[in-house]
DNA sequence: ATTAATTGTGTAACCGGTTACCTATTAGGG
DNA sequence: CCCTAATAGGTAACCGGTTACACAATTAAT
């Protein structure tokens, strides 16, 4: 590997010149630039990123923490990450959490030694003072870790209220919720928007809602226990599309058509939900865009660019398919 | 930050001293030793990563080059890579490389610049040389760059002749196949373990095949021209999960019954063909595994432990679900 | 008791860049 | 024509570790 001592004595200058080419600062010569230029093309130097990163106390690079890359909703966001990192000049270090707290703050750890110069998080567990502890930039993605930092959320509860009263435009007279793990923000409040709907209907009750722990067995067991319990029902609004793919799938078993006898719509807008048949209505959240945003906010974070704005909450949309 | 030199002023001690304890090289008395583990877990002091890599001239980082991670083949491999790179003490830069040479081989010049220690890469355009260059100990997973480069992948042909067979066992007396890209090894594989089985049956004609690029989208209209041509055919073998999908939702337009009066199977064993209805019969990949033995043998060559064979062509499995 | 081998620790060079600081030259203003 | 400011480029310190080498203190061997 050529170094820059290389480059400066073939140039005939010294290393001090070199860089300044390199980084087009300080005062250079246009003969002596050229002849430096000259000297980079001819051994096809590339500067060492690490010896940089050393001194400048960042590598470009930065952190992406998911609880898991499997789950298709932070695939797409993992990659809408990676495609505008990449444009602005970062590389992207992936790191599945499980939502395990510990693997977190190890990853936390590790990254920071590596100077990533900020951190995109998906966690329920973090806490503020963890964050802060580590004096990087750092913003929070599909959850809110605490007021005050940076947050890109979306419309969790208005989506569900449209999903719930939805499927009341659709006719259904008794509709349940499938719902997420309990202690997440997103399950939280996407029940609170089906609750918000029907709780004032005659024929809700709690049993109606059933916990699918936002995972297709856990769905499809809860979906089962749910139509025993309640064979009136109509209507499901699952808090995601893995478990309202759950859903069907245990409709199917027991005979009932969808959308004719039982009605599902989903939430998240993942690819598969066109994939399947029948085609999965949804709230669909800007996925992509929300790793994008995300990745944008960091990086103006990261440069110390001005911002309007560190908390951010896109809206979603629904998208009418073939389950209800 | 508090830095070597911290510690060992705290201690009473050299930074060298402080940096044998780390590393647990070269003589350090006991009680000095005590003494520098105190002062450690102090100020809970964490080794720069950093200018570790900029002397060692390897950054404990991995690169992992694929398409793109959306592929759901790619993500499960992904997963499996950074398990196992963590497990052993690595982290995973991810490059998504669209398929695309530029991209990759600006991928390939950053991640050298960066120090990785190594470089997991599936590829089709890549050349040996590209890869000789680098000085860089690099994997190819799913497609193999050349001879003599470690290389891990599977058994297409036989899992394509697994599966025409199969099709035939089934009383299909007419079996098209939807072709992945054209130039791509795995692609071309597949089709000839197809063409083996088929080439002398008296129904065969190359207009059975139609090119399906890999994708759902090009397979849907694949998949429709080779019915309207062929009505007669009853059986189709797709040379991945994503295009038998793709057929199978055709199927559906056209009131075809699947698998009554069309049987299909794909290939790779993706999550996705256990999702949908019906489940997908296919000829399944061991992708985790694939990715976990891509990550130990690279570390092997990293670490220049001894390596038993560079080159490594894992088994298929076909797993017979409701499509066939 | 003397010498050689082993153990323990510090000093300083090195990894490959960046930049503060210094000196020299040239240009512009009065 | 002299002085200040701007331009050009070199020297060396620094980022935070690792390790070769030197030297001192023990320990073991003869």
């Amino acid at each position: 590997m050529t170094s820059i001592k290389d480059v400066a004595r073939i140039a005939g200058v010294s290393v001090a010149t070199v860089s300044r080419v390199l980084n087009d600062k300080g005062y250079v010569g246009q003969r002596t630039r050229e002849k430096v230029e000259k000297a980079i093309k001819e051994t096809s130097y590339k500067p060492n990123e690490v010896a940089r990163s050393l001194f400048k106390k960042q590598s470009n690079t930065i952190g992406l923490i998911v609880p898991d890359i499997m789950n298709p909703f932070f695939t797409e966001l993992a990659r809408a990450v990676e495609d505008m990192a990449i444009k602005l000049g970062y590389n992207v270090i992936l790191c599945n959490s499980d939502g395990n707290g510990d693997k977190e703050q190890a990853y936390l750890d590790v990254l920071k030694q590596k100077y990533v110069n900020g951190i995109i998080v998906s966690s329920n567990t973090l806490t503020a003072q963890q964050v802060e502890e580590l004096n990087i930039p750092v913003v929070s993605i599909d959850r809110e870790i605490s007021k005050g930092l940076p947050t890109i959320v979306v419309e969790n509860k208005k989506g569900a209220m449209m999903a719930t009263r939805y499927l009341q435009s659709k006719g259904c007279r008794n509709i349940g919720h499938i719902r997420g793990s309990y202690g997440v923000v997103n399950a939280e409040e996407r029940y609170e928007g089906y609750k918000e709907v029907v709780a004032n209907e005659p024929w809700f009750r709690e049993s109606y809602v059933v916990n699918g722990n936002f995972d297709m067995q856990s769905s499809i067991e809860a979906t089962a226990e749910l139509l025993r319990l309640h064979p009136e029902i109509d209507g499901i609004f699952a808090a995601n599309d893995i478990m309202a793919i759950g859903a069907i799938k245990v409709a199917h078993q027991l005979g009932k058509k969808v959308p004719e006898e039982l009605a599902v719509i989903g939430f998240d807008g993942i690819k598969l939900s066109t994939v399947m048949t029948p085609e999965l209505t949804t709230i669909v959240q800007p996925i992509y865009k929300l790793g994008e945003i995300s990745a944008e906010m960091l990086i103006s974070l990261m440069e110390q660019q001005p911002i309007e704005n560190t908390y951010c909450k896109l809206d979603v949309e629904l998208i009418e398919r073939n389950s209800t």
